[in-house]
DNA sequence: GAACTCCTTCGAGCGCGCTCCAAGTCAAGC
DNA sequence: GCTTGACTTGGAGCGCGCTCGAAGGAGTTC
């Protein structure tokens, strides 16, 4: 079991030591990272997996408050996976709909592209 | 040629009041909204047909600065085709570089959820 | 002509998600 | 013992993209 001070941590995980100190005051975290005698955080592979987790709901848009929520109840413990499942779905739910409202002015855009593009170097 | 009213345009584009009247002072528009003798806003086919793009670049990410230089190319008139190609290339490079990085943090959070949906309703 | 509706401008405010700063602590190296 | 560097905390600040409020004007309805 290695253990990571903060700039490791930050370093595996793309992100900043800063935001890693907001996710912890914040509440996305499953518990207050460890701490060597020095006060220094250290952060085990149980807690760089769960930032992973953290890193893909984010990424996929799922707004601070929300993954809070979800990291409450993963904190609670055993009993309450179906609402973790819902919580999950919901957001699942929401980031295809967007993946195809991008998509879709995405194409659009791709049309306009195609227009400047015969009218920079035209075939004629 | 109809002419909109700024709720009418607001209707149309499913933007707010607000929201287009702050597009327009941030010189997103082509050019000033044109005015009835009352003083408000009259929006023509153009200024819609204006939004909607911005509008779809909006929705694919690009942000406020960006959709401003794209709007300022256009503005200037014909000669600066290259110039807005390069933007949209650019920014569709972007944005289906997002796309897939949505779509595979996605995947993942889908085998979590799969996990759950065994654990809620177990085969066994 | 009073009330009502829809608009105007200017500027402040807000929610989000960081991002940064100041002042201090601790451990290691010289 | 002093310096250096990585860390700590609390709280302020910031960039983005709206969003809203206040005060006022124009036009219609009764």
């Amino acid at each position: 079991m290695t253990s990571l001070s903060i700039a490791e941590a930050a370093e595996r995980t793309g992100l900043t030591a800063h935001t890693l100190r907001y996710y912890e005051r914040d509440g996305l975290m499953l518990r207050s990272v460890e701490r060597a005698s020095s006060g220094h955080r250290r952060y085990t592979d149980d807690d760089l997996r769960w930032i992973q987790m953290v890193t893909r709901l984010r990424a996929t848009g799922m707004p601070i408050r929300d993954v809070r929520r979800y990291a409450a109840l993963v904190r609670e413990g055993d009993g309450n996976e179906a609402e973790r499942l819902d919580l999950l779905l919901a957001h699942r739910e929401l980031v295809e709909r967007q993946l195809a409202e991008v998509t879709s002015h995405l194409r659009a855009i791709d049309h306009k592209i195609a227009l400047y593009e015969h009218q920079v170097s035209p075939a004629s």
